[in-house]
DNA sequence: ATAAAAAGTTTTCGCGCGTAAACTTTTGAA
DNA sequence: TTCAAAAGTTTACGCGCGAAAACTTTTTAT
């Protein structure tokens, strides 16, 4: 395709027949210069694949076209689908989505932090570990770099929060058990990583004492983010012990809902809402494996697309200048009714 | 901590009492200056937080310290995990790992390489798609850029090819399965995405073979990374047309064997090798949540440690300089036996 | 003590681009 | 046709560092 090697812009522009500088414009904005230059440019740029220099253009820039993403825990399929997600659309705007796991790991979670601030990224879409998050060193980075944070909001920080409107999602689920047989208790880790649960438990105390009920929580001891091997390790210590004292368990999230199944399964207990069945399970999430449990996991389904469009959004909005008071967006969640409750 | 802020190596320089270059000297390699020298550097690096500007240290050297991960589909735990150790393997080694998911697309494959080139990564670590991979753009890759395949094969590409012997996997299975009940037939999708696949349903034949035993293998329409999904609707579709002559069905990956339990739980067969049970199932690679499953999944599991230490090994092998001929290095699995077969 | 080797310093150059200012050309509408 | 605005060009400078060469100091060995 091409005739000679272009090595840098200075060639580049000879070959397209336009002065360096307005080749440079050109990339940092195609719409900046005239159709007629636009397209000589662009027609060099199917003669010879010329790609800027990306080291080069960055240093000069006080900002990049870079947008970091963070999440907590990749090996989540959650964090995974939502990631998936936020890159498209960062692509889409135009940005280089650059994608970090903390991997659970509050260490790891600062190291990011600094590597980003260093890649002087345009801003950042941040879930936070949550209760094990260094809150002095991401109140500092958001202060340095516009940021966003999603899914497990720390106090006011960053430039919004988006994420579920936790209490409704147990509401929604309280409710729905209690119409349809006996009212739920509610299963969870003692000192749970992510907020998201406190505000989980919140609302399902609420919800019960709404419908006059007395709330029942069982806690388990648990560190870390292997919530499938808390639910069933701890499931079985907490069936063995007699510790539910109804047929009916609401899980905090999907993932510890996945080994208390297991558990379930382990002693012989048959899952579901039907007549023969000795117990009900239900989650939070709609974990993109809930569809596939043994039987398949009731729960309440986090709104994926809307949370990472709307995290998207109102980081770009916020980079094109307008400046916006911190704002909290909160997505509802829909019953996903399946068999296991 | 910092008395007047450090805007560039020459002021850190200054600060440190070293020249300049020394500490560019330091930072490519802190044993390359005496052990003095380091101290001084090194203590001003606690008084100053200075980091040197990543885009103008790359700028001028042909090669970087970063190194790039790319692996196929980001949302199967599987690949979050190898990505996690790999990462870690890196960063232990002094490098800044990148990662890429081509999210099962061929076109976002081509995109990572191309941004991948211009960051003038040392090397590279990639896990293809696979089938639906442009071959020749990967080649091309390989040829500019040091590259380790691993997961999935592609003719002798790269440096050096790590993954797993799937023939044994298969062999390992069936011959269990074998002496433990049914000689066992074999579930997959028809154009599997993964080479793999392939290998695995050689290794089964063989395996049949050996034994004097007639291989049945049941192929089933799907495409893409949905693995869950099809073996869910396409196990339905098979139980439902008696395609399975065998009371034993190992499936191509975990992920389809998941899918398929869904499919034997809605249809009332009871899995597992208790004399109640109707159906055994088992599959490949030791998913993480095959654990998890109900019952819980026998398989083989994938050394996931030692592929992804090995691939970490050998590209940083090849970095320093041992020119090495293609080496393809396959670890054996090992049985997992749990409730399901 | 003295020479040789190792490490550090100084000097100089250049990477590939962003950016700003002053100037020139093109464009589009009156 | 005329002219002001928009777009492009030229010129000049600098970013923060890598790298090579020649020189100076320190360390190690004899």
């Amino acid at each position: 395709m091409s005739e000679t090697r272009i090595r840098n812009m200075e060639e580049f522009a000879a070959a397209s027949g336009v002065s360096r500088p307005t080749v440079s414009k050109y990339f940092n904005d195609p719409d900046s210069v005239r159709p007629k230059t636009r397209a000589r440019i662009e027609d060099a740029l199917e003669r010879y694949d010329y790609r800027p220099n990306i080291f080069a253009m960055n240093q000069n820039r006080k900002l990049t076209k870079n947008v970091g993403i963070v999440v907590p825990y990749l090996a989540d399929p959650f964090f995974a689908e939502i990631a998936r997600t936020l890159e498209q659309a960062c692509i889409a705007a135009g940005y280089t989505p650059v994608l970090y796991s903390a991997h659970g790991e509050p260490d790891l979670e600062n190291d990011i932090l600094d590597s980003l601030r260093s890649l002087k990224p345009a801003g950042v879409l941040l879930a936070p570990l949550g209760r094990l998050s260094d809150r002095a060193a991401i109140e500092k980075f958001c202060g340095d770099v516009p940021t966003v944070l999603f899914d497990s909001s720390i106090r006011d920080l960053g430039l919004a929060f988006v994420g579920s409107d936790n209490p409704q999602f147990s509401r929604l689920m309280v409710d729905y058990l209690c119409r349809s047989g006996e009212p739920p208790c509610f299963f969870e880790m003692k000192t749970p990583a992510n907020p998201n649960a406190n505000r989980r438990r919140q609302g399902y105390i609420a919800a019960m004492e709404a419908l006059g009920h007395a709330p029942h929580i069982v806690q388990v001891p648990g560190e870390g983010w292997a919530f499938e091997e808390i639910g069933l390790r701890e499931g079985l210590a907490a069936l063995d012990a007699g510790r539910f004292d109804t047929d009916t368990v609401l899980c905090s999230n999907d993932r510890l809902a996945i080994g208390f199944l297991t558990a379930c399964y382990e002693r012989g207990l048959k899952v579901g809402r039907g007549s023969d069945c000795h117990i009900r399970v239900a989650g939070h999430d709609d974990h993109p494996f809930s569809r596939y449990t043994c039987p398949p996991l009731t729960t309440v389904a986090q709104d994926y697309d809307s949370i990472s469009r709307h995290a998207v959004e109102t980081l770009f909005r916020a980079l094109e200048g307008q400046e916006t008071p911190h704002e909290v967006t909160l997505f509802e969640g829909k019953l996903v009714m399946r068999d296991s409750a």
